[in-house]
DNA sequence: CCCTATCTCTAGTAGAATGGTAGGGATTGA
DNA sequence: TCAATCCCTACCATTCTACTAGAGATAGGG
C-alpha cells in the first residue's frame, strides 16, 4: 500500500513543469538538478509519461520537456497509473476465492477512497498550495 | 498502491476465524482448505498475526488459532499493517526533498482517505456483511 | 506414559520487481 | 558543422514475494 519511489519521483518531474508554467520546454537536467532525481532514471520516467501524452519534448540544443495539456487538466492519478501500472488494491477477480467473501467489496471502497484524492487532486492545485505555502513563508520571514 | 497476497491472505484468514465466532480454535489445515491458502506458507501467517497479539493459539491435537479479542475489535487496518508493515503511501521525510513541496500534505491526505476504510472496518462488519449476502442469496435461490 | 496430531521455528529459494547505470544514436538550434 | 539535448536498448545489483522443507515442541487421547 505504498507508492514506488519512480512514482514520486514522477510526480515531482511534472509537478516542477507545472510549476514553471511557460511554453518553452525544460531540460531533463535541471529537472533532475532541482527535484534531486537521478537524472538516467528521471530520463525513462519522462519517456513514459510522453508515451502516455502527457508530456510533449522537443530534442536538439534548447529542447527539453513540457506539458502536453493545462496543468488543471492531468491528475495525480493519471501520472501514478501511468508509472506504477493501475492501483488496484487487491488482485481484482482473485482466483479461487469463495464466492460470496465480502472482501472484493471492501476493496472496492478503498480504490474509491483513493480515488476521491488521487483523481481529483490536479497539478494546478499543488500548484496553488505551493504557491500558498510559499507566500506564507515569506509572511513569516518578513516578521 | 496494491496489497500483497500475503495481506489478503491474512485478512481471509482471520475473517474465517471470525466467522466461525466459537471459541474453540480453528485447525490451521481447515483455514487453509476452507480459504485456499497453501498451508505453509499460512502458517507463517498466522503465527505473525499471534505475534501482533490479534489471535491466540493451542498446540497438540484438537488444537488451532483463535481470535484473541472479539471480531469487532480487530480492524482490517490492523491485520495489514501487522503483516505488510505501516502504509505511508510514499517514505515519510523523503530526504533532500524540496522543503515547500506540496506532495507531502497530499500523501497525508491519501493516509487518511485509506484509514477511513480500513480503520473503520472490523471483522465484526465483515462478518454483517457476509451474512446479508448470504441470506439474500438463499433468499434467490428459493423463488 | 506413549503416540500422534498439531503448532513452532529456522532455513532456503526461484522468480519478479525495484531502482538504478552505461553507452551510444538521433535531432535540432546556433 | 558541432554541440547540446532527447532517445533507445541493454544490463545489473539488490530486495521483495510467495512460497517450500524439515525438524522440534507440546498437548490430548488411549
Amino acid at each position: 500500500m505504498d507508492v514506488s519511489v519512480k512514482g514520486e519521483y514522477a510526480l515531482r518531474a511534472v509537478f516542477e513543469l507545472s510549476r514553471h508554467g511557460a511554453p518553452e520546454p525544460i531540460k531533463i537536467a535541471r529537472i533532475a538538478e532541482s527535484q534531486k532525481i537521478p537524472q538516467k532514471f528521471l530520463e525513462l520516467i519522462l519517456a513514459q509519461l510522453k508515451q502516455g501524452g502527457y508530456l510533449g519534448s522537443r530534442r536538439g540544443a534548447e529542447g527539453g520537456y513540457f506539458l502536453a495539456r493545462p496543468a488543471d487538466q492531468i491528475t495525480v492519478g493519471d501520472i501514478l497509473r501511468q508509472v506504477d501500472g493501475p492501483f488496484q488494491p487487491s488482485k481484482r477477480p482473485f482466483e479461487d476465492e469463495p464466492a460470496d467473501s465480502p472482501l472484493p467489496e471492501m476493496w472496492d471502497r478503498v480504490e474509491r477512497a483513493l480515488s476521491c484524492v488521487v483523481d481529483r487532486t490536479t497539478f494546478a492545485d499543488l500548484v496553488e498550495r505551493w504557491k500558498q505555502k510559499r507566500s506564507k513563508r515569506v509572511l513569516n520571514w518578513q516578521i
